[in-house]
DNA sequence: TCTGGGGTCCTAGGACCC
DNA sequence: TCTGGGGTCCTAGGACCC
C-alpha cells in the first residue's frame, strides 16, 4: 500500500460568531442575525435566516442596509473576547474525542479518528455534535473522509444537511456530492485558480478530481496538484497537531473617520504597537524586523490613492513596547505625505524568535533593561487583569478620534463579572 | 457617507559565493 | 578586464485561508 488509510473529521461551528451572539441573547435565535467586521465594515458571520435573504459574506454592511432594515435583521459589532473564549470551550470539549486534533481556526478543527472502525464513524459524529451543543450551546457540522480536503468537501455538504454530518468514507455518492460543489467553494481554490479553472472547464469539486493529473502539474503549482489529488483520496496534507507559535504578528485598524494629521496617525501606530509587543510578550517572542504601513482608502478618489510602507532591521530584537513605538514612529514619519486623507494604518512584526534565543549584543541601546522588563511585565499585569489599554501611555493618545465605529456592540465579557447579564425573577 | 483583520506558504528574482 | 555555470540564501509580492 502506498499509504495508511486514515479517518479525517472537520467540526465546523454554524454562523460562529452569530451563534456565540446567541448564547447570550436568546431573543435572536430563529431571526435573521449578522456580525459586521471592525468599524462595522464588512458582513462577516450570518445566520441561516440571514443567509436566506441574500446577505453576502464579506459584503460591505451599506450594500445590505436596506434589506436589514426591511427584514429587521440584528446586528451586531464584532467582540472577539467573546468569540475566543468560546472558541477555546469548543475545542477543549473536541478535544476529548480525538488526542490527534488540529486547532485549524477560531471555528474548525480536525480530527484524527483513524482509530474508529468505519461503521462507527457516523455514530460517533452524531455525539461529538450532542456533546459540543449541549456543552457549549454551539452547534456545529461535520464532514468525514480520508484526506483533509475531501472532508472540507463534506463538511460543506454536511453544512446544508438536517443530521449536520456527511460521512464520505462509507458513501457511494461521493461524486455526487463532488458534482454539487462549485470549483472556487474547494478548499484550496481561491480567486484566481477559480477564473482559470472555469476557463479551462473545470467548474466543480468532480471536475477538478477527474481532470489529468499532468495538465494540473503543468498548469498550476504545487497548491494546486495538492488539493486535485487530496480529491482523488491521497492524502498530502497531514495533521498538524501542534500549536506552533506565530511568525509574524501584525495589528492594523481602519479608522472611523479619515484621518490627515501625523499626530493622530502617530497615536494610532502608538496604540498598534502596544498591542502588537503585548501579543508576542504573551508569546515569549522577540522581534526583528518591523514594518508600518498606511494608506488612503483604495475604494473612494482612486486618483489620489497613496500607501506606502518601510521596514526597520532592528540591531538588537526586543519586545520592549517603548522601543518597539520608537523605531515604528520613526518609520511613519518617514512614509507619511501631507494632504492625504489617510484610512487604514498598522504595523507588522516579523521574524519572531523565542526569548530564549535573545542574544544581548554590543549594539544594546536599551538602558536600564531589568527595570524595563519590569515595566512591561506591570503593564502586562494590569491590561490582563483591569481590562485591554487599562494601562498605556501617553503617546497613544485619549481621545482616540481615529478609532473605529462599534454601534452595534453587545458588551458581553465572559471575563468579566461587572459584566454579567443579571436575571431577574 | 459607509468597503475587516490576521495569518501562512510559495515563487521568482536578486545578491552573493565559488 | 573579461569570461561561465551552478549553488545558496534572502526578500517582496502574490495567492490562499478563515
Amino acid at each position: 500500500m502506498l499509504y495508511s488509510k486514515k479517518k479525517f473529521a472537520l467540526v465546523d461551528c454554524n454562523s460562529f460568531y452569530v451563534s456565540c451572539e446567541r448564547l447570550f441573547n436568546p431573543s435572536i435565535l430563529k431571526k435573521p442575525v449578522v456580525v459586521l467586521s471592525n468599524n462595522d465594515g464588512c458582513v462577516i458571520s450570518r445566520s441561516a435566516e440571514a443567509k436566506n435573504l441574500g446577505i453576502k459574506m464579506g459584503e460591505p454592511y451599506f450594500k445590505v442596509a436596506k434589506i436589514v432594515k426591511k427584514n429587521d435583521v440584528k446586528i451586531f459589532s464584532t467582540n472577539f473576547a467573546l468569540y475566543g473564549d468560546i472558541s477555546r470551550r469548543v475545542m477543549k470539549t473536541l478535544k476529548q474525542f480525538s488526542p490527534q486534533m488540529e486547532v485549524y481556526s477560531i471555528d474548525e478543527a480536525f480530527l484524527d479518528l483513524s482509530s474508529i472502525k468505519n461503521e462507527n464513524l457516523l455514530e460517533h459524529a452524531y455525539k461529538i455534535r450532542k456533546t459540543i451543543l449541549k456543552w457549549t450551546g454551539i452547534p456545529t457540522s461535520i464532514g468525514i473522509a480520508t484526506t483533509k480536503t475531501l472532508s472540507k468537501a463534506a463538511n460543506y455538504i454536511a453544512k446544508k444537511e438536517k443530521s449536520g454530518v456527511i460521512d464520505f468514507i462509507n458513501s457511494k455518492q461521493v461524486d455526487n456530492f463532488l458534482l454539487e460543489i462549485e470549483i472556487n467553494n474547494v478548499w484550496g481554490v481561491g480567486r484566481q485558480l477559480t477564473k482559470f479553472y472555469i476557463k479551462n472547464g473545470i467548474n466543480t469539486a468532480y471536475d477538478l478530481k477527474k481532470i489529468h493529473n499532468s495538465w494540473i502539474k503543468k498548469n498550476t503549482n504545487v497548491f494546486g496538484s495538492r488539493t486535485a489529488m487530496e480529491l482523488r483520496g491521497f492524502p498530502c496534507i497531514s495533521l498538524e497537531p501542534h500549536e506552533e507559535k506565530r511568525k509574524n504578528c501584525c495589528v492594523s485598524r481602519s479608522f472611523g473617520k479619515k484621518v490627515t494629521k501625523l499626530e493622530e496617525l502617530s497615536e494610532a501606530i502608538t496604540a498598534h504597537s502596544l498591542n502588537a509587543a503585548e501579543k508576542i510578550r504573551l508569546d515569549k517572542q522577540t522581534v526583528k524586523k518591523i514594518t508600518v504601513f498606511i494608506r488612503t482608502s483604495p475604494f473612494v478618489d482612486k486618483k489620489n490613492y497613496y500607501a506606502n510602507s518601510k521596514s526597520i532591521d532592528l540591531a538588537i530584537k526586543t519586545n520592549d513596547s517603548i522601543e518597539l513605538i520608537k523605531q515604528a514612529l520613526f518609520i511613519l514619519k518617514n512614509i507619511y505625505r501631507k494632504g492625504y486623507k489617510y484610512q487604514k494604518a498598522g504595523i507588522i512584526l516579523s521574524g519572531l524568535e523565542d526569548v530564549n534565543s535573545y542574544d544581548k549584543n554590543l549594539f544594546s541601546k536599551i538602558r536600564n533593561e531589568i527595570k524595563r522588563e519590569k515595566l512591561m511585565k506591570a503593564i502586562d499585569y494590569a491590561n490582563a487583569r483591569y481590562g485591554r489599554n487599562s494601562l498605556s501611555i501617553a503617546q497613544a493618545g485619549l481621545k482616540k478620534i481615529w478609532s473605529g465605529k462599534k454601534q452595534h456592540y453587545s458588551k458581553i465579557d465572559t471575563a468579566s463579572f461587572r459584566l454579567l447579564p443579571t436575571v431577574r425573577i
